[in-house]
DNA sequence: AGCCAGGCAAGTG
DNA sequence: CACTTGCATGGC
């Protein structure tokens, strides 16, 4: 097994590791204490969170916990460069931040989470975990995806625990629709699968979104099923590196009534454009998150 | 009991 | 094009 230790006091913003992989951005992380999602004052703490990464085809387990302002890794191969993708560690914090409006409620935002970072998830993962979030709390979500790497997923041994890694885009094209709705997935399950058969097949790669000019990749991504603007919204700001959306869900459109009424345009596409040029346009995602999360968090009442 | 959750597909006008 | 309806599930 390898370890390391990545200083990310020397990173500009730090890290909030528990806000980063609780935040719901990701569903691909678990805690090991099993204590994902939970309120309580303190829960975070120094807990070990694990996910699988697949490393040139075969799936890897990744573990990390927050040390004070160093992050601790252990994996079965060199995961540094994979933990700065994965956490969005690159990214500087203070620039972004200076990018989002001087408006108090954003300033609450940024303070009570300062460190957490946008997620870069694999993006077939990203596709389905998001196809599954329609409709539904952010623990159920997390809780789908752990079903579905337990029922679908390759199993992998790392120091002496048995993994499940998200299953292949093979797997769940061959599951069955009562399979997956077995896994309590409802009318998602068959978005699900016949998302992961466009995928299988090769007739569609999610991958190929990389690139393109933002709405164009929005766009190319709802010929997934189960994919429209919201969740195309997601997996380009969660998984492929774009850090201007600005999902439009139903904590946002409350954050749009309460607080930004002009930018309510009445459709998607424009509502969209005008809330990403009032929270700044380049990196309007990053402060949308920090919205989301701290709202939805209970952070401030309406 | 009713409402709501990181919405979307399919049908209608 | 815009608008309406049906859709699973579980926690509060």
């Amino acid at each position: 097994m390898e370890r390391g230790t990545i200083d990310a006091a020397s990173l500009p913003g730090g890290i909030d590791l528990q806000a980063t992989v609780e935040s719901g951005q990701s569903y691909l992380w678990d805690r090991e204490d099993g204590r994902m999602y939970e309120q309580t004052a303190a829960s975070g703490g120094d807990a070990w969170y694990w996910t699988t990464l697949r490393v040139d085809g075969d799936p890897q387990v990744v573990r990390v916990r927050q040390i004070d302002t160093d992050l601790e890794w252990e994996a079965t191969f060199d995961a540094e460069g994979h933990l700065h993708r994965l956490l969005g560690l690159d990214d500087d914090l203070q620039a972004i931040r200076e990018t989002a409006p001087p408006d108090a409620v954003v300033d609450e935002a940024y303070d009570s989470y300062w460190g957490m970072r946008i997620v870069r998830d694999p993006v077939f993962p990203t596709l389905i975990s998001f196809i599954c979030s329609a409709q539904m709390r952010v623990g159920r979500i997390h809780g789908m995806q752990q079903s579905l790497r337990r029922e679908f997923g390759e199993s992998v041994e790392f120091d002496g625990g048995t993994y499940h890694a998200f299953p292949t885009p093979e797997s769940l094209a061959n599951a069955s629709e009562a399979d997956l709705r077995d896994l309590s997935l409802g009318y998602r399950a068959p978005y699900v699968k016949r998302s992961a058969e466009l995928v299988a097949s090769g007739e569609a790669d999610p991958e190929s979104a990389r690139g393109l000019d933002y709405e164009d990749a929005r766009d190319s991504l709802t010929q997934f099923v189960g994919v429209g603007d919201k969740v195309a919204d997601c997996i380009l700001l969660f998984s492929l590196g774009y850090l201007q959306p600005v999902p439009l869900d139903t904590w946002i459109q409350t954050v749009i009534e309460e607080f930004y009424p002009d930018c309510d345009r009445g459709n998607y596409a424009d509502t969209s454009r005008a809330i990403r040029e009032a929270l700044g346009g380049e990196y309007a995602g990053y402060t949308q998150t920090y919205l989301f999360h701290y709202l939805r968090s209970g952070g401030r009442e309406f």
